[in-house]
DNA sequence: ATAGGCGCCTGCTGGC
DNA sequence: TGCCAGCAGGCGCCTA
């Protein structure tokens, strides 16, 4: 999907787009439908309604309505939400149109694999109550550093796992979980409560380094992603690891290598991010001393 | 608690 | 050339 840096310009490029102008109508085009799909009886409540801003939270773009109601899609792996004129050609897999008031552009929800979503909340609470029931975690950019520590400390899952876990943090997904780590020198097998504490202080802020820049280039184009105005993203020119598999490190030349890991692809240089910081040769040792760790702790 | 697998979808690639 | 398995930026659900 887009992750986070890829939502956030989507964000700001929707945001002069649509602030302070009013959604006419809404009609569903798509013979299929979105993971959640668009309810008729939503169509009354923001039908007419000016759009007072559009904002993000993780991977979710939040749209104010002005009675104070939200609109809030998730692009899943595929979607593209784009501000265009009307008389753009509709691309297939095109599921939403909203009409802009004055009848020349419109705001359209594509998602080729349906893995996306559109949720309608009538008010602040129970936007609120939504997200509390998921347990987003927060924002990278202001992690707290000891809730971040604690995070680590208390968990015996790999690094990777942790990093996808929106609970834990919101936005990252399977590229920026890999540049990461990289960014950080950290092996994305390694368990989360094995970290020294310097090296969870090093995660956190490479995590917020590697997102920062990757919004500064408009986010990562692979495949179908395109920011609100149409536009691809270039960061993927500037993947270090993601997808490199084979090619040589940015840093050391040895070459990049994969794995599988919490079920998606990884990727990470075996030099410059070693599994061991220190010389435990004796894997199930190790594990046994967390493992009995974690017991005394409860 | 956590890993692993599946399902949801469509489209593209690489191997045969 | 064609077919088919495998894979893809997410996430929720289930089982062991």
């Amino acid at each position: 999907m887009p992750e986070l840096p890829e939502v956030e310009t989507v964000v700001r490029d929707l945001r002069p787009r649509l602030r302070g102008r009013r959604l006419a109508h809404v009609r569903q085009t798509s013979r299929h439908t979105l993971r959640t799909r668009w309810l008729p009886s939503w169509n009354a409540v923001v039908a007419g309604q000016r759009i007072d801003g559009v904002t993000r939270r993780g991977k979710w773009i939040l749209v104010t309505l002005a009675n104070g109601a939200f609109l809030v899609f998730h692009l899943g792996m595929t979607g593209q939400l784009t501000v265009v004129p009307v008389a753009t050609p509709l691309a297939e897999h095109t599921h939403l149109i909203f009409d802009l008031d004055d009848g020349t552009q419109q705001l359209r929800f594509r998602d080729i694999r349906r893995f996306g979503s559109v949720r309608f909340y009538p008010n602040q609470q129970a936007l609120e109550d939504f997200f509390a029931a998921a347990h987003l975690g927060p924002e990278p950019f202001d992690v707290p550093a000891q809730y971040w520590r604690d995070c680590l400390h208390g968990s015996r899952r790999c690094l990777k796992a942790v990093l996808l876990d929106q609970r834990v943090v919101a936005g990252v997904g399977n590229i920026y979980a890999d540049e990461s780590l990289f960014e950080a020198r950290l092996h994305p097998a390694r368990r989360a409560c094995d970290l020294e504490k310097t090296e969870a202080d090093r995660l956190r802020r490479a995590v917020a380094k590697v997102l920062r820049r990757a919004i500064a280039r408009r986010g990562a184009s692979i495949r179908n992603y395109v920011g609100g105005s149409g536009l691809r993203g270039k960061y993927q020119n500037e993947f270090r690891v993601y997808g490199r598999t084979g090619a040589p490190c940015p840093r050391c030349g040895t070459a990049v290598e994969s794995l599988r890991l919490a079920g998606r692809s990884t990727h990470f240089c075996p030099m410059c991010q070693k599994h061991q910081t220190t010389d435990h040769t004796d894997k199930s040792k190790k594990q046994f001393g967390s493992k009995k760790l974690l017991r005394l702790r409860s």
